[in-house]
RNA sequence: GGGGACGUGGCGGAACCGGUAGACGCAGCGGACUUAAAAUCCGCUUUCCGAACAGGAAGUGUGGGUUCGACCCCCACCGUCCCCACCA
């Protein structure tokens, strides 16, 4: 008997599948589509075990549909730019496209050893000119139609990078990689107009009825539609120039403006800015307000500071009524529209303010239990339900109706509109940046912001960039920014921010169908999209994810897609962690190095160098900082790709993370070799003619079982319970050996095996393909249609029922499937220790519930 | 502060639609093989009472409820994790 091994057998089918081309999507197939698509890496330049684990997945599922006889079409490509290129070429003057352009080659190699089903001849990488080129093309058609344009925002700017980050770069106010505290800096940047799509990304959500709950709920969030009213408040002297129709606030909360004690704007409001120039005080507290940091602590503990303008206002409802303005630092000037009225009695900051600043405190939401002459509101707000009172027209109403009440009146008075404002902000897409796409824009003294003409596509990056100043290299390189005005000819400047990443990503799935297409999106993709399954981290659930589906919606409108969505399925797997190990001195020590000792129950970790006994910590996402990383080549190398591949999906199930143990790759490794015994130790098949065996039956009982279960599990994703399925299987062959059996049972295992290889084919297909070749199947398994089970093989014919007796379980009957509730009842009522236990007592009621259970109740 | 998810043996987890809780794996224990160890193979393994592979009791975070029957549905509470957050 050979022992398997996957260093021989796994090269030898990479090699097999690749001459056999058995990979590539057929352009000219009738069978029906089936887009797989896995979120594509960044290449760092080293896969990790997640990477495998993402993969994998994707490769069971791509495996599976192909089998099931869709035309597959799996492709793989580079998220390739980014800060890690530029981070290497400033640190050791590499050139980024050459660091990474190896990182590629190396993750490839890699990806490769996995086994996957990918069909290669689509790659393609986001930084080459081919792709960033196409990208800029698109770029241009969204800014025609009024989609991208430029805008001066507040932005986070690291003063060290001396680049524009995104908030997920700032983390608790500092930058990410520089460690310098962020600073708030107003600038023109290029955004897209993604709230456009705002109404329609949010009602989209309902139709994606293949995406996880959280992911969809976490977009509805994250656009966060809130309806409400724009109210004007106009000024009581003398308006401001340019604030003749006051100050417009917005509100979700009409009901309570009679409880409103003042008007509050942002520091960064126009008026504000405005009151600045003319008052010493009130520029002063505004520069206050731009230094506080923007990170969760500071905001949780920043104090509600104002300052009062002297403006007054009138109340919208009652013209004798005058309320102040003020400066203040806790409304935000890019929501709603930077101004809010303040109603504390009924709003906790507001509450806040009113009291730090003594301004009253009106309640006009009387909450139900209350006696209106006694209720009065001290350290909170009262933000329940209740009944309107102190509110002139609106008393007696409820909050609901009181809402109703107010804007139909504002709106009759021409100061307001019901209206609907978005917590989701137009997307930002400039970055101070050498390693991205470049924005196919130039600068005219003349002709403003123009755009490059088409026939100059691609705008490419200049090669040779300085990266080992801070700052961005293509504003300093002046060869490449300085040209003539396209459109008069005058000398010129080139746009020399690049796009955000994300835009990068949030159109490559249309690419691959038609990977190397002239037109940016080829005609392929209105056959192939959308993505039938999308696989990737939750952690882009409202960043990748909700871009690319803005990204899908715009290129609709210019024609360039066929569909709304661009992910008909989504699935979002967990991660995978490992326990960490530290020295009592603290240092974390990576798991090669760490022996673990078992004492009985209790496991002990010991550095293998010296000896010292070490603290086994949580298992935690891996992370370089805590050295808890597995590299999948290393586990490869000892226990074989499948082996790997099967551990990293039986675990746990799917979604959730898991735990990465040396135990549980060689739990999967003895699965392997089991498999393999089998099929070494099979005899060629024999004639089953005659003989009635019911060992053989069994088996093949369990063997069409299992082709259910794990179909099942396999259409739903739920690849742990597939290979406990197979683990069953596994342990029902060797349970009924070849050796010594009958005919009748060597026939029932040849069928039993040509079922198992497929099974294993989309966990561990290396191994498939050498347990076929040893059966002497047609061809390969991976491209073997998915074995079909027997209906009345699959189902038992007796079942096995338990006899309840007023809930609890005191025995159990044998009855035919499927027989009838007075069948069941005869069995049931005939049964001698049934009867024993039924003496003296009354049954009141039988119930039969069909091969399932028998409940007798008695009375 | 707002929103959401999840709590099942020593561990990861399973349980279709409300119908035998603990599949399968890991760890552990016992045995076989071996000079020995590793590997491999066989068996046991929720807890408690019990000599028992007799029988019984309890049991899916806690407390209630609905039901012939609840891990599953409802209410309250406790705990853990995730997302968002001065969003008016």
């Amino acid at each position: 008997m050979a022992r398997y091994d996957p260093k021989l057998v796994e090269p030898r089918w990479r090699a097999a599948w690749a001459e056999a081309s058995v990979d590539r999507a057929d352009p000219a197939s009738h069978a029906p589509k089936y887009y797989a698509l896995e979120m594509f890496p960044y290449p760092s330049g080293k896969l990790h075990v997640g990477h495998a684990r993402n993969y994998a997945m994707g490769d069971v599922n791509a495996r599976f549909r192909r089998a099931r006889g869709f035309n597959v079409l799996h492709p793989m490509g580079w998220d390739a730019f980014g800060l890690p290129a530029e981070n290497a070429a400033a640190e050791r003057g590499v050139d980024p496209a050459e660091w990474t352009a190896g990182n590629i080659a190396a993750m490839r190699d890699e990806l490769k050893r996995l086994g996957l089903a990918i069909d290669w001849s689509r790659e393609f990488a986001t930084c080459d000119a081919e792709y960033y080129g196409r990208q800029q093309a698109l770029f241009l058609k969204l800014w025609a139609r009024g989609l991208a344009y430029r805008k001066e925002g507040v932005v986070n700017w690291d003063p060290v990078d001396m680049t524009v980050l995104a908030n997920e770069q700032v983390i608790d106010g500092r930058g990410w990689r520089s460690d310098a505290p962020v600073e708030r800096k107003k600038l023109t940047q290029w955004f897209l107009r993604i709230t456009d799509y705002a109404d329609e990304l949010l009602d989209g959500l309902a139709a994606l009825d293949r995406w996880p709950d959280k992911v969809k709920l976490m977009q509805e969030n994250w656009i966060g539609r809130s309806r409400g009213l724009e109210l004007s408040f106009t000024f009581a002297g003398p308006a401001p120039t340019g604030f003749a129709g006051g100050v417009k606030v917005y509100t979700t909360r009409p009901d309570t403006l009679y409880g409103a004690s003042f008007v509050a704007i942002a520091p960064d409001h126009p008026l504000a800015e405005q009151l600045a120039a003319g008052d010493a005080a009130a520029a002063a507290f505004i520069a206050r307000c731009r230094t506080g940091g923007t990170s969760e602590a500071a905001i949780e503990s920043a104090e509600k500071l104002g300052h009062d303008t002297g403006l007054r206002v009138v109340h919208p409802f009652d013209s004798k009524w005058q309320l102040p303005v003020w400066i203040s630092n806790f409304v935000l000037m890019d929501y709603g529209t930077g101004a809010i009225f303040g109603c504390p009695a009924h709003d906790q900051r507001d509450l806040e303010f009113a009291r730090r600043y003594g301004l009253p405190v009106k309640e006009v939401v009387l909450p139900p239990g209350e006696d209106a002459a006694s209720f009065h509101v001290k350290l909170e707000a009262w933000t329940g339900p209740g009944r309107i009172f102190n509110s002139g027209f609106l008393d007696g109403l409820d909050i609901e109706a009181a809402k109703a009440a107010a804007i139909a009146r504002a709106e009759a008075d021409g100061r307001g509109q019901g209206t609907a404002v978005y917590r989701l902000r137009d997307w930002g897409v400039s970055r101070q940046r050498g390693w991205g796409c470049p924005i196919p824009a130039i600068h005219c003294q003349a002709c403003g912001v123009v755009p490059v003409p088409e026939a100059d596509l691609p705008v490419r990056l200049p090669s040779g960039l300085d990266f080992s100043k801070p700052g961005n290299p293509l504003a300093r390189d002046l060869s490449w920014k300085q040209v003539p005005c396209p459109r008069c000819g005058a000398p010129a400047e080139r746009e020399t921010d690049t796009f955000d990443t994300f835009v990068d990503s949030a159109w490559y799935f249309a690419r691959f169908p038609d990977a190397h297409a002239e037109a940016p999106i080829g005609p392929a993709a209105g056959e192939w999209l959308p993505v039938d399954q999308y696989i990737g981290g939750i952690e882009h659930a409202v960043l990748h994810l909700l871009y690319a589906r803005f990204m899908t919606r715009a290129l609709r409108d210019e024609g360039l897609m066929a569909v709304d969505e661009p992910f008909a399925g989504l699935f979002t797997q967990g991660m995978v962690t490992h326990e960490t190990y530290r020295r009592q001195s603290g240092e974390w020590i990576e798991p090669a190095a760490v022996r673990i000792a078992t004492e009985g129950a209790t496991r002990r970790a010991y550095e293998i160098a010296g000896g010292q006994p070490l603290v086994i910590g949580e298992p935690e996402k891996m992370s370089k900082s805590k050295r808890n990383v597995v590299a999948p080549a290393d586990i490869a190398d000892t226990y074989g790709i499948d082996a790997t591949r099967l551990f990293v999906l039986s675990d746990s199930p799917p979604e959730r993370d898991v735990q990465w143990t040396t135990a549980g790759v060689e739990g999967a490794w003895r699965l392997v070799n089991r498999i393999w015994a089998e099929f070494d130790s099979q005899p060629p098949a024999a004639d089953a003619s005659g003989a009635q065996d019911p060992a053989a039956v069994a088996l093949r009982r369990t063997t069409h079982r299992t082709i259910k279960a794990v179909t099942e599990a396999l259409e739903t994703f739920r690849f742990n319970s597939a290979v406990a399925r197979i683990h069953e299987l596994v342990g029902q062959l060797r349970a009924a050996p070849a050796a010594g059996a009958g005919p009748a049972l060597i026939t029932a295992r040849a069928e039993t095996l040509a079922a198992l290889a497929r099974l294993v084919a989309p966990f561990s297909p290396h191994l498939a393909e050498e347990c076929w070749a040893r059966l002497g199947g047609e061809g390969l398994v991976a491209a073997a249609p998915w074995p079909d089970y027997d209906r009345a093989l699959a189902e038992d014919d007796e079942k096995i029922l338990p006899v309840q007796i007023d809930g609890k379980r005191r025995g159990e009957v044998r009855a035919p499937t499927g027989a009838s509730e007075e069948r069941v009842r005869e069995i049931v009522l005939a049964d001698p220790d049934i009867a024993r236990r039924l003496e003296g007592v009354t049954v009141r009621k039988l119930i039969v519930v069909k091969d399932r259970i028998v409940n007798l109740v008695t009375g």
